[in-house]
DNA sequence: GACGAACTAGAACGAACGCTCTATCCAGAG
DNA sequence: CTCTGGATAGAGCGTTCGTTCTAGTTCGTC
């Protein structure tokens, strides 16, 4: 076998999970994208489906986040790299026919009040994602104060651009926001 | 009786989507919620689950537009107007313990491969408030073009960073986008 | 006072949900 | 070879889902 079944089954988790939500995605669901069993699911994951979808967010922010890195060293200059992110964000949704976005929010708001670990994970990859984008503009030269705040601002405009991108079916709120952010950044000299 | 049954579901229901989503939320959980029977929900929409959540967008999207035109208009400059929106957004957002998002982002997402009324709802909304905030940087005097960019930035950096606020349970993520928009809006002069 | 429409009320349906359970398979240790 | 324990397989549990259905109630109009 090529993957393990437990990766398969993060994998698919994964992507339902970013398409679906977490209330919209079944276990069952999950076991046939993986072709695993139901058996295999909870075996390797007694948490039950909190625990799978907590292992498929982890997974999701990881991926997110390289490909967060790749765009933004794609670019020397701070400014070009927050526009080719949202450039990456945009071929890649369309790609996908607007259904694979931000592979957090969904399942982050359907959970908000239930303090799940669900939320925790959703966070941390929040957070995580608006570290890569300080560093390049720490790297860049800009103070590291204004940088976490920018960062910050950076993350969530990207955020909603691409949950608006998805709705309108259009690429042009990504487009929009990233050169929006670069004359942002670009202030700060 | 005070308010009509139906002024009630719809209440009940644009709440309860906007908290746990279209699909986190039950058709019974909704009659309950307003104090009605299951036979009345289907009396008054005979569309089903689809046709209440239709109608519940289109009520959370009158409300948010109303508050936005109000935070909108606390201001003469452009640039404070867009940090009163987002004060606004975050205090309100604390009053509700961080459940009370975007009306609708979480039906957004969930229903993004559907095709079914609700993502049209969710996509109208979106534009309506884009308006909003179009039409005030104009008579601020910015150029019309600019103007719409900018408006839909605002709105997409907003939505962002209201989901990130809620995730993280903080303020800050709300202020901070605020701040940084406003510098962004006074660039346009 | 009678009639029809509007509305309320909730039992019941099939399907799907998350989860538990037992049974089977199979590689490696003794 | 047997034995063992991780992995696989899926039937079936109780519950909830959205929806349909039949009565019952209310009420303005003739």
């Amino acid at each position: 076998m090529q993957t393990s079944t437990r990766d398969r089954i993060v994998l698919a988790a994964s992507r339902l999970v970013q398409r679906q939500g977490y209330v919209g995605t079944g276990i069952k669901q999950i076991a046939k994208e993986a072709d695993a069993t139901l058996g295999s699911v909870y075996h390797f994951f007694p948490g039950g489906k909190e625990a799978v979808a907590v292992a498929a967010i982890r997974h999701g922010d990881q991926e997110f986040a390289a490909l967060l890195r790749e765009a933004l060293d794609s670019q020397e200059d701070p400014a070009a790299a927050v526009d080719a992110c949202a450039r990456l964000l945009a071929t890649a949704l369309r790609a996908s026919d607007w259904v694979d976005g931000c592979p957090v929010t969904a399942a982050a708001l359907e959970t908000l009040g239930t303090d799940s670990e669900i939320q925790q994970a959703c966070a941390d990859a929040l957070r995580g994602w608006q570290d890569v984008v300080a560093d390049k503009l720490v790297r860049a030269g800009i103070a590291r104060a204004d940088a976490r705040e920018l960062a910050g601002t950076v993350i969530s405009a990207l955020e909603g651009a691409e949950v608006t991108a998805q709705v309108m079916r259009s690429e042009e709120p990504l487009l929009q926001a990233g050169r929006q952010l670069a004359r942002l950044v670009a202030t700060y000299r």
